[in-house]
DNA sequence: TGGTATTTTTGAAATAAATACAAGATAGGA
DNA sequence: TCCTATCTTGTATTTATTTCAAAAATACCA
């Protein structure tokens, strides 16, 4: 996701730039941390106080479908959002709800088959992992599920 | 997932055979639709109608933990559950949420050494891909997002 | 610069899945 | 058959997300 090829795309499509959807651009450029909507929210409300959770779910909304992020349903309740949209698994910690990027997957080959073979068109591929991270694994009671 | 082995577990782990778990697992058993919390409630509801969803969410929690049912995270806002547990990947249609299973999908080789190196204790592997059915494809607009 | 039309944001209310909990029901051993 | 720990139920809550209408912001044009 590249800001600045996303307010000229933004541009093209009579989108106005404004400035809370500046501001969730700017916070999502380079996030690795797999923010959920509200996470983005709560980050951003200390400099934008009026904004409100409805724009960044219509922001996150508008992005997805120009393709600049994921969303990612790792765990039920709750979707994450990935500025990195080239192909790359994700590992989930199932304990303190930590995610990680994994290195590009290769999608393997048989398995893209068999989906067409049952008549669907693959629009996407996902390959998650669930684990327990090591700070979980090593007794650190500091889970406080929280990221950010 | 096999019944009678479950109802021995069960035996064994002083859990009691009641008639909605009962149904609950005959209902599981061999289902290839993957059914949400609430498809399962809707189909037993007519035989069971005093069964709750309460008992319905237990139930399947339970057998969670036993290793006798995945809980799929496929799309964002409701859990699906598969009977199925061996590994094998999903298929999913974005438009009328049908889903169905890949064969056995070879965790591929790379991306688990990554999780590893993460410092991960890898518990479990998801293959998704995302697509559109052909029913949904051509146009087949008896897209009611219903299964079951 | 001012007026107007259009888009966007906001906040509150609605929806939907899942969970918590107290009270009544029951499986299964004595 | 009785007893009791466990289960089920129904209701109330919680949490994420969506909907919607009114208010605010902005672009466009005279």
């Amino acid at each position: 996701m590249d800001i600045e090829s996303i307010i000229r795309r933004y541009r093209e499509m009579g989108i106005r730039l404004t400035p809370q959807r500046l501001a969730i651009l700017r916070s999502l450029e380079g996030d690795k941390s797999h923010p959920s909507a509200i996470d983005i929210y709560n980050r951003l409300k200390e400099d934008y106080p009026s904004l409100s959770l409805t724009t960044v779910y219509n922001t996150l909304q508008v992005l997805k479908e120009m393709g600049e992020v994921l969303e990612l349903s790792l765990n039920p309740g709750k979707s994450l959002y990935d500025p990195e949209t080239s192909p790359h698994g994700h590992v989930y910690c199932i304990e303190c709800e930590r995610v990680d990027d994994l290195p590009k997957v290769e999608p393997p080959e048989e398995v893209l088959k068999s989906a067409t073979d049952l008549g669907y068109e693959v629009r996407e591929v996902a390959t998650f992992i669930y684990g327990v991270c090591k700070r979980c694994r090593e007794g650190d009671q500091g889970k406080t599920i929280e990221r950010g």
